[in-house]
DNA sequence: ACAGTATTGTGAAATAAATAACAGCTACGA
DNA sequence: TCGTAGCTGTTATTTATTTCACAATACTGT
């Protein structure tokens, strides 16, 4: 079983190979993917023996078939799809974000609590009310939620959610969700991201 | 010198702490900040360690004395602003998050290309121009910037910010930022954390 | 005053992740 | 056709991170 660490890397190769080959390139090395990702190129290949794809040893890895093989890999994004819930400023922006975007999976439905979001559009989503969550889920068949609500509201709604058959969480709450450990949650804690910059950024050039 | 992952968590522990505070709390014990944390509480007491601060064998940690503790380690934030840059849907969400949120380096000063932007105000920031960056920075002394533009200018921006004095960088923008090493980048990749999250949910309960 | 107890602080051990090292290929030019 | 330069695949090594385990400790109740 591949590791968060290696699918993500996995998942960043595939979007530059996607972009290498809209550019009109037909091979590439390690070592190229290793610069364009901020990476190693030991780690790279590596990361790419994962997916059981074989470059040439002279030519480097053909781009169409490495992109085929991180695909069948990471499985065809389309296979996933998403429900987003809180439709806030998060939320609309993620929804922008996520529609003008090929890969990942596929936003399926949106959900607020909000009275006066129900039943409109954002853009182009129609907004569901929070009861309607196991029927929009099982019509969409989706297996993975994006959390944008208020931190005190995100346990009660992730209860529901994993009622009704979500297995995956994108939580952007500033909280720790208490969930089964069959769960998968990522945490994307902007809060906690700033004070790191904010740290290191006023270190750098002084200690070092 | 703390490495990220330590930084990540002790932020978290402070977050966590003083929301304990408010709610009246005066002592808590490793094995209860790990809860709330989604840790262990041996890494809790060693992260702890590394702010120099003593928990008491039977009543755990002061509250108030460890929060002072770690503002000391991470530098309280006040010490280091932090300019914006792309005022666009991910941009104006995260000004509205940032600014009802005390932690975190304080947002001084937004900057976009947009004509019909410049001059306006966004959650009671006045944005200025492109040109005015090494003014605006000067001006506020920041060090960190955040970056929420289209990937394409990001590299060009970032340059700019550089040589204006910009040490540190959070960025959203899908591409990997080729700029000196004694720069620190944190990459928040949506799209790939939603890829992994779709990866793992799509998997569990199958293989496990 | 003091035994009991549950927690801290921390070295040692285990695990995970990244890097280096190099044998084995393969296209290509002479 | 053959030698070679420069790549890949993969093992070995190193480094980083997490977890374990337990002596030292300080409060509590008697
Ligand atoms: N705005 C940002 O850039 C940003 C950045 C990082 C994290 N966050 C976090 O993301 C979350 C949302 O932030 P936001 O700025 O979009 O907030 P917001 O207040 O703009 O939006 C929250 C939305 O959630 C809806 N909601 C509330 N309770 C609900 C419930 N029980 N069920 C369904 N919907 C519900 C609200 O109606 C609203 O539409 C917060 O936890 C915030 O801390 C936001
Ligand atoms: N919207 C999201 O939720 C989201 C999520 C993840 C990542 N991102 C990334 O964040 C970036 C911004 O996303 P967005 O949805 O806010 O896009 P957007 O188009 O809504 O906003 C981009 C803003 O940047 C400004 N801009 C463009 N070039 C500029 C320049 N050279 N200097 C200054 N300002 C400039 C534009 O005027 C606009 O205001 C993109 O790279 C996107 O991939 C967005």
């Amino acid at each position: 079983m591949l590791s968060p660490k290696n699918i993500e890397r996995l998942s960043l190769y595939r979007r530059i190979l996607t972009e290498l080959k809209q550019d009109g390139s037909e091979f590439v090395y390690s070592s190229r993917l290793a610069e364009l990702s901020g990476g190693n190129a030991a780690q790279v290949r590596r990361d790419l023996m994962a997916t059981g794809y074989s470059g040439n040893p002279k030519l480097g890895y053909s781009i169409n078939e490495l992109i085929l093989s991180i695909d069948d890999t990471l499985g065809k994004s389309k296979c996933c799809s998403a429900i987003l819930v809180g439709v806030g400023n998060l939320g609309k922006a993620l929804l922008a974000y996520f529609k003008n975007q090929g890969a990942g999976p596929a936003i399926k439905g949106i959900v607020d609590c909000d009275k006066s979001k129900i039943g409109k559009k954002f853009s182009g989503y129609l907004c569901y009310s929070i009861d309607e969550i196991p029927t929009l889920i099982e019509e969409t068949s989706s297996r993975v939620a994006i959390l944008c609500l208020p931190k005190n509201e995100v346990q009660e709604v992730a209860n529901k959610l994993i009622k009704a058959g979500i297995k995956g969480f994108m939580n952007f709450a500033p909280i720790h969700l208490d969930i089964p450990d069959n769960i998968f949650v990522d945490y994307i804690d902007m809060a906690v991201s700033a004070e790191k910059v904010a740290y290191f950024a006023c270190r750098i050039n002084k200690n070092k």
